[in-house]
DNA sequence: AATCTCACG
DNA sequence: ACGTACGTGAGATTA
């Protein structure tokens, strides 16, 4: 029996399955016609069990507009919005299947088609293509069917050149004619004016082809021959349209198109919740279709490891290979390839299982070697708990999972694999492989795993907080508070309403006070501090509400939080996550460390709370404008770069550029300016955002962005390029390899593109110099440790480094803090940290 | 659980 | 025509 290709009409079926079915939303993402696509797909291969499958899409390439016929089709209906985005999430999944995807610049999909159909009967192979387009009937022949799609994406109908006379009353050959004649208006071709589908097929049935009935037009009576006669020239340019140039230069790889091992793109189907459409190609594959599983994993040997025997005599048997160590409240596993030992852990007397301090005096061997852990930091407080030793760990597979992508919802261990050791153990086999060839292996072991003992470290070690200190300000605030809300009271005229509630405030001021209801509301009116800000001219009460705010905030959050945080000896121990940004800075929580006031005075006077022990100094080392250092070193823009390699104000410097002054002639307000700009570009720069934070007018804006860039090529060079990146590649890169997808540039929605493209600007500045501050960190561990110094990392605020030292290790301590920060990476721009130490983190800034 | 507001880099 | 500056976590209110 001959096998067969399918050939698919990529963008016929997109449009056919858009139409078809309503817009499905994953996330802002439209995969309706993917799934349409899809769906109608596996229905074929179900059918027709063809050996391979080949996908063609159009692609307008430059080359594409030189000719007239070309330009013509490429003006044709335009993709709407919801749709063109659907091309490539479509693409990758066909290529997750391992699936043959062709396009070919200055060719349409049908040209494609017809090429396939060639090499086919070249090939001795059969050809069946897959299309809703009816220029493809003109392919049929006693080698090529077509299975044209029906109304809607349920139906479709194999058509052979029978088949094709029977049901159009044209043959394949005739196709080209019958369409020169009655056009084709979702084709945009023209046709002959008046001529329809019943009138062609007519015309053909008695002379034949488009050029014969054009040779007897004469012949033809009254308004039809007119109307023939008067647009021989758009008929024969009509047939030339649909004429399919069987001509693509594609290559006929057939391996490249097999098509027995389309289960592997389950993975990719699930990826974009496309769950119904993985479920049937589950089904397929287990009933023995042309899809293959997914590789299946080796046979894993479960034991019961019941007393301290067993657990020794499992441990022997791992000598030499990879063992992986998971730990829950009540189970613990341990694997190496092919086994895995589970050990009961018994919770409370009336529980089977071994007790938890007998169990792991068993497993002592088993700390000092290598492990596989999955959130390796969790398992050293756990074990640093119990006083045990503690281990290294060659691999942790929350670390792989989040350096793989950096956005998932949850890092627990079951969102990637069965929870117990064996799972670690098979997953972190996956992720070396998937990291090195993303370029992300040096990045894990250079830098996410070392940093987690130090991050453990800093755990562990807390800041010392001064209670009198909080205790002290807690009760200024509360008076502060307590006069404010009086005063508010006796101000707007309403007494009693709740301050707290944005609600209620915006009904005071609004209603009662009928002050002008400032912009933005969503459920009633906005009161944050942006608006206020606009009315505080308008009414003396609102002066007091921003400082009333402002004073209940630093209670409630800090003041009153702080205090419930310590512990017995007065510390305060912060969570650091690792896995809890898209950008590849840690985030600090319980409490969170790293939002401690510093802008007001008010709110600085807490970081007097924030103090060395007895004996020692904090050292404190902040990198001097980091972000704007690495997009100098990305962009290699001249002034920029200039600036920074002369230790120049870079603020100032930015001034001198945009206003054309000498530095010397900044005035503070040009500065300011220059600053906003400056962070606007950090944050992937808008007029809107910039006219927003410094009070101009959106056109000021550009018009200021637009002089900025005139002055820093380079710059402007960097941040086109870190946008067409991420619609290339789908995701942003650091310096270090570092990656975070960017799903938004493939949204319809133009607000979400617009996000994804600051992304694309932002994510590399700010996971560069997250890399960078990440990798000193494991250098000042490494220095402290192996100079024997009792000094230790306590804190790390994204640029910022905090040192608990001895007193007299203050000096060598803040050397190596500096040296570490700055020496840690070569960029083309220095690196600069600025020490400072002090007995509290208020006198060290 | 979602929203609003605000603290930080 | 549309609405956005990037990245976080936490407390209070509201539904």
């Amino acid at each position: 029996m001959r096998e067969t290709l399918l050939a698919v009409d990529g963008n016929s079926l997109m449009h056919r399955a858009f139409h078809a079915l309503p817009l499905m939303d994953t996330d802002g993402v439209y995969t309706n016609a993917v799934h349409g696509f899809l769906s109608m797909l596996l229905k074929a291969v179900q059918d027709l069990s063809p050996r391979y499958i080949a996908v063609a899409f159009d692609e307008h390439g430059p080359t594409f507009r030189h000719t007239a016929y070309a330009e013509y089709k490429a003006g044709r209906r335009a993709t709407p919005d919801e749709l063109r985005p659907q091309f490539p999430i479509i693409r990758e999944i066909l290529s997750a299947m391992g699936l043959g995807v062709l396009s070919v610049v200055g060719y349409e999909a049908d040209d494609i088609l017809g090429t396939l159909s060639r090499l086919c009967r070249e090939n001795d192979l059969d050809c069946v293509l897959l299309t809703g387009d009816r220029d493809a009937l003109q392919l049929i022949d006693d080698n090529t069917k077509v299975l044209f799609t029906r109304k809607g994406i349920t139906e479709s109908t194999l058509f052979d050149p029978a088949g094709v006379k029977e049901y159009f009353g044209v043959t394949p050959a005739q196709v080209t004619d019958w369409k020169g004649l009655m056009g084709d208006a979702s084709d945009n071709i023209p046709g002959i004016p008046g001529i329809g589908e019943k009138t062609a097929v007519k015309l053909l049935s008695e002379y034949g082809t488009l050029e014969s009935v054009l040779d007897h037009a004469e012949n033809i009576k009254g308004k039809l021959g007119e109307k023939i006669r008067d647009h021989r020239d758009l008929a024969v340019f009509s047939k030339d349209l649909a004429t399919i140039r069987p001509t693509a230069p594609i290559t006929f790889n057939l391996n490249a198109f097999d098509a027995s091992h389309m289960g592997q793109g389950i993975a990719a189907l699930r990826k974009y919740q496309l769950n119904g459409i993985a479920g049937r190609l589950e089904k397929m594959a287990a009933n023995g279709t042309p899809v293959e599983e997914e590789t299946s994993e080796t046979e894993t040997v479960y034991e019961t490891l019941a007393d301290e025997n067993a657990i020794a005599d499992f441990l022997a048997r791992c000598e030499g290979a990879s063992v992986a160590l998971h730990v829950t409240p009540t189970r613990l596993t341990i694997a190496y390839p092919s086994h895995c030992g589970e050990v009961k852990l018994q919770q409370d007397m009336l529980q089977e299982g071994l007790l938890p301090d007998d169990a792991w005096r068993a497993l002592t061997p088993l700390l000092s070697k290598e492990l596989y852990v999955h959130d390796g930091k969790r398992l050293l407080h756990l074990l640093a708990d119990l006083e045990l030793p503690l281990p290294r760990f060659s691999w942790d597979t929350m670390l792989g999972a989040y350096l793989h992508n950096p956005q998932e919802k949850s890092y627990a261990l079951g969102q990637f694999t069965k929870d117990d050791a064996a799972g670690i153990l098979s997953l972190a086999e996956k992720q070396r492989v998937q990291l090195r060839e993303e370029g992300m292996l040096p990045l894990m072991e250079q830098v996410e795993m070392p940093l987690q003992y130090v991050l453990f470290d800093m755990e562990q070690a807390g800041f010392q907080v001064d209670a009198q200190v909080l205790n002290t300000l807690g009760r200024e605030f509360t008076a502060e508070a307590e006069k404010l809300k009086e005063e508010i009271y006796t101000l707007t005229g309403v007494h009693g309403f709740n301050l707290n509630s944005p609600q209620q405030l915006g009904k005071v001021l609004f209603e009662t006070l009928g002050l002008k209801t400032g912009k933005k509301t969503h459920r009633g009116y906005s009161t944050d501090a942006e608006t206020l800000e606009n009315l505080v001219d308008e009414h003396p009460c609102i002066e007091k509400i921003l400082k009333f705010r402002q004073v209940v905030k630093l209670n409630s959050t800090y003041i009153d939080a702080l205090l419930r945080k310590m512990d017995a000896s007065g510390r305060v121990h912060t969570y650091f996550d690792q896995t809890g940004t898209a950008t590849g800075r840690i985030s600090s929580s319980e409490p969170n460390l790293q939002n401690i006031p510093v802008r007001t005075e008010m709110g600085r006077e807490i970081r007097k709370a924030f103090i060395a022990a007895p004996g020692c100094v904090l050292a404190d080392a902040d990198y001097s404008q980091i972000e704007l250092r690495v997009l100098a070193h990305f962009s290699g823009d001249y002034a920029m770069v200039d600036a920074f390699r002369k230790d120049q104000d870079i603020h100032t410097r930015t001034a001198a550029e945009v206003y054309q002054v000498p530095m010397e002639a900044v005035s503070p307000a040009m500065r300011s300016s220059a600053k906003a700009v400056n962070f606007g570009l950090v944050y992937g720069i808008s007029d809107f955002g910039l006219a927003r934070n410094i009070g101009i007018s959106r056109k000021e804006a550009a018009a200021f962005i637009a002089r900025y860039f005139a002055r820093y090529p380079g710059v402007k060079q960097f941040m086109d390029d870190a946008v067409r990146k991420g619609y290339d590649m789908g995701y942003a890169v650091t310096l270090m390899g570092r990656r975070r997808q960017l799903p938004e540039l493939k949204s319809p929605n133009a607000n979400l593109r617009n996000f994804g493209e600051r992304a694309a600007m932002n994510t590399p500045v700010q996971g560069t110099s997250a890399d960078i501050i990440k990798l000193a960190m494991v250098r000042v561990h490494e220095a402290l440790k192996t100079q024997g110094l009792k000094a230790r990392l306590i804190l790390q605020v994204h640029d910022e480094l905090i040192i608990e030292a001895p007193k007299e290790e203050e000096a060598v301590v803040c050397e190596i803090l500096r040296r570490c920060m700055e020496e840690v990476q070569q960029l083309a721009v220095p690196l600069v940290a600025e020490v400072k130490s002090g007995k509290s983190w208020y006198e060290t800034k």
